[in-house]
DNA sequence: GTGGTCTAGACCACG
DNA sequence: GTGGTCTAGACCACC
């Protein structure tokens, strides 16, 4: 967990929460660790992790039995949300502009988002859900 | 200026003018408005704007020249900054993320890039140089 | 037993046994499975069933004979405590409050209501009594 | 705010402004009162009123313009969400329940709900918007 | 053991 | 002044 990276802790809890779903680190069904073992784990405080739990549950995607623990518990939606489309496209307008400001090229665009979908990007090691 | 956008006003300030400089409305040696024009027609502080200048002149985007204004001064980098890039293929990284769970797909998401790059997104009015 | 509704476990038996005994699948002086019996078909903890069964005891639904079992005790009090449809009232108030923001009308409102009455809201199978 | 209802206090809180909205005494636009100074009316901590706005404006209600205040944003959809409709015709089910163990009937319990729609529930005086 | 709620108090960014 | 975030630590209900 970065502190000083500007965004939110429990921000960047659920993005990696997300992501590890979309690997198939998780799978839907498996049990995220408790609020209180994955603060531990990722130094942070209960709260702050209750916080991303409780979010993500709100989007759907994950589920809380309680006194049992918490879920993974989404399948993606096949329809895309309109009023969110307008949203997403323009963080990605301000991305692309960015992207352009930097000295990307459209291609070197294209090539870095063909990256993301092809190479499962990275394979980065299990964050959240068994070992560390 | 969407006040309930969440983002910081300045933020959006600074994304208009960039925005306007790619869409080519605004060209480099152009003046911009002064901070309190600009305050005026933005309905926004005048504080908010002297930031967001501030904040694209540490960028090297635009220059203020004591006593005559500001000016845009910049022209795009040919080579990319390793650093800044993979800061950038983070953000990229987590704004995918978010597509997929909104039910885009690969296919879906390469049409949204090409087309920001190809149609120069719609042809906006000149927000932040003549009139509003 | 909805794991993830939110609401306990136990409430959800007690309110499932309460509504056997409307429907008439419970009658007075019928006996209620075992606390063992109950929680295997209802796959929940014994301790679950158990508390289920000392707050319905406590309502005077029903009755422990000790060493015999479980039996259906009640009938309904013709007249209403007013401290109870104080409460009562407020509950509804809420549940009111959320049906007009859901967008319910008063017309869909008294429907429903009416609905409930009528049709023994669908005839369902006896959850509670005999078998599962 | 009442610690032993069982209630937690930000719902509480919540139902109290969907109330007032309902009522009319917050209108959309109005601006609540900040979090501190309605923590300092409700006699709660700041963080339990932050909590409830947050709710409420995830639901659209309200909307919060950073450094400025909250304010009432919504207006009531006409259209009915089919799942939300469910799960209100389960809590209806489980009101109704006990409606009838404690001995009221259909008929009182339809003059219940027509008292509610016509009479204002009784002009209570504005908790959360003015004057307390 | 689990998550949920609440408090107290701190620091920060925004306007 | 506004809300947002985070921590620390407490208590509770449920299983």
């Amino acid at each position: 967990m970065n502190q000083k990276s500007g965004r939110p802790l429990y921000e960047q809890l659920m993005y990696g929460i997300k992501e590890d779903i979309l690997l198939g680190i998780l799978q839907v069904g498996d049990k995220l660790p408790s609020v209180r073992e994955m603060a531990q784990r990722q130094l942070v405080n209960p709260n702050t992790v209750a916080k991303a739990y409780k979010a993500l549950e709100a989007q759907g995607i994950i589920e809380t039995v309680l006194g049992r623990g918490t879920f993974v518990a989404m399948q993606l939606s096949g329809d895309v949300d309109d009023r969110q489309l307008q949203i997403f496209k323009q963080q990605l307008s301000e991305l692309l502009t960015e992207a352009t400001y930097m000295g990307l090229t459209e291609q070197k665009m294209q090539a870095l988002v063909a990256e993301w979908y092809g190479g499962n990007h990275g394979i980065k090691s299990k964050q959240f859900s068994e070992n560390d």
